[in-house]
DNA sequence: TGAAAAACCCGACAAAAGTCGGGGTGTAAA
DNA sequence: TTTACACCCCGACTTTTGTCGGGTTTTTCA
């Protein structure tokens, strides 16, 4: 029975944890399965979605992009997270723009059985505000990043950030492009940094991985306005 | 009698709107009044706070700081606004400090009080929803704007939008300086800007107001690397 | 498998942003 | 009323960022 897999899904949901039975299949009933394929766009800035969103696997950037086609990548998206409480809470228009990385599958649950589910349980509105909390968090972080720091530093930061045992995994999508949208500047830019941190023996780097060679002389290059 | 005219003042901020007395009186009996001085800070990045914060009076400035001294400026507060929902309610370490512009007077409510009022009334966390929704929007702005425009077109956007029939009133505290944090920038970009833009005849500027004189020039100058 | 597309590299240059040193003016407190 | 300070002005300079034109290598897919 279709139903009965979908609520033991939903169950697993961290941020759906204590829900009643009925509630439950009522969200159930009325959530929706979708796929994308990479580069697929989920939705564009400006649109009125009011379904909120559940990335079950795959995983996604949101971006906004100015009309000389430079983009600014405000987050990455990994299987796991919800997004766009905005549109469906709020109600207000998407601030931003999210594309698929890779394939990617998506619960899309919409605004009135959300609504439900709060008033029904309002300590779930308390485990939602934490996520825009954290959203809040990071955007903040961002942008003043984006303001007081170098190119540099912003990526040596990113490095030490992302670093498990001094080494960064690179995915498939994980290319210069869009690290410099992550970064907030362009390929060519970040490929000159790289350059240089090569050079100085900081870093090491090749299609599958970064390698963290001088840690401390990264962290010094991270600090230069900043923090 | 002080607490009813607390609570008569509790009654018109917005978003406590439809609570029920008792839940008001409790609210009422928790909340705590403090006055602020000019540039006094109201609380620094890093703290744990753990109240709510009303402005009932007065304006602040949202920033985070660089070692060398520069500061951008994240939002603006102004008289009726709530900030801090993120220390209240996600119980995260705040990610920017407040100061004071000039003398404010805010109303603090206690973390318990306000999430007895969540669980009693799931509506008013829908509002602070709506808040936090607004501010990811604001920051969204923020950060793409730092990313993909110039020094220039910020001020341009920032023109527009403030200006009430193409004049914008400058409070004690609209000095180059505050309005270079603003745009993310160092005072003396912005006096250079505000120079080319003077001789262009695009603006006018004195003590008391800036007048816009040529909207569709301005415009132009925001659209470049934009939107 | 072979051709197109995407990613990457790099030097030279251009533009934007930031810094510095000097100056001025007006306000506010001693 | 004098001094100090905050604010603002401006030209010259430096640093950072972005652009361009050229190139090579790798990946993709028809």
């Amino acid at each position: 029975m279709k139903n009965a897999l979908l609520i033991k899904r939903l169950q697993s949901f961290e941020f759906l944890q204590g829900l009643d039975q009925d509630t439950l299949e009522n969200l159930a009933a009325n959530a929706v399965w979708k796929v994308f394929s990479p580069n697929a766009v989920i939705f564009w800035e400006g649109d009125n979605e009011s379904n909120l969103y559940y990335l079950q696997y795959g995983s996604l950037k949101i971006l906004k992009s100015s009309t000389d086609g430079r983009e600014q990548v405000l987050r990455f998206i990994n299987a796991g997270e919800m997004f766009n409480e905005i549109g469906v809470l709020a109600k207000r228009p998407n601030p931003a723009m999210a594309v698929a990385l890779e394939e990617s599958g998506i619960w899309l649950l919409p605004r009135h059985a959300m609504e439900e589910v709060i008033l029904a349980r309002p300590q779930t509105a308390l485990q939602i505000i934490e996520n825009m909390a954290d959203k809040i968090i990071g955007l903040v972080t961002l942008a003043a990043d984006l303001s007081l720091k170098t190119v540099e530093a912003r990526f040596a930061k990113l490095l030490l950030d992302q670093a498990v045992d001094d080494v960064i995994e690179r995915r498939r999508w994980t290319n210069q492009t869009e690290l410099a949208a992550h970064l907030g500047t362009v390929p060519d830019v970040l490929s000159r940094v790289i350059r240089v941190m090569t050079k100085a023996g900081l870093i090491e780097m090749d299609k599958h991985e970064i390698r963290i060679l001088d840690r401390e002389g990264l962290l010094e290059r991270g600090m230069i306005r900043g923090e």
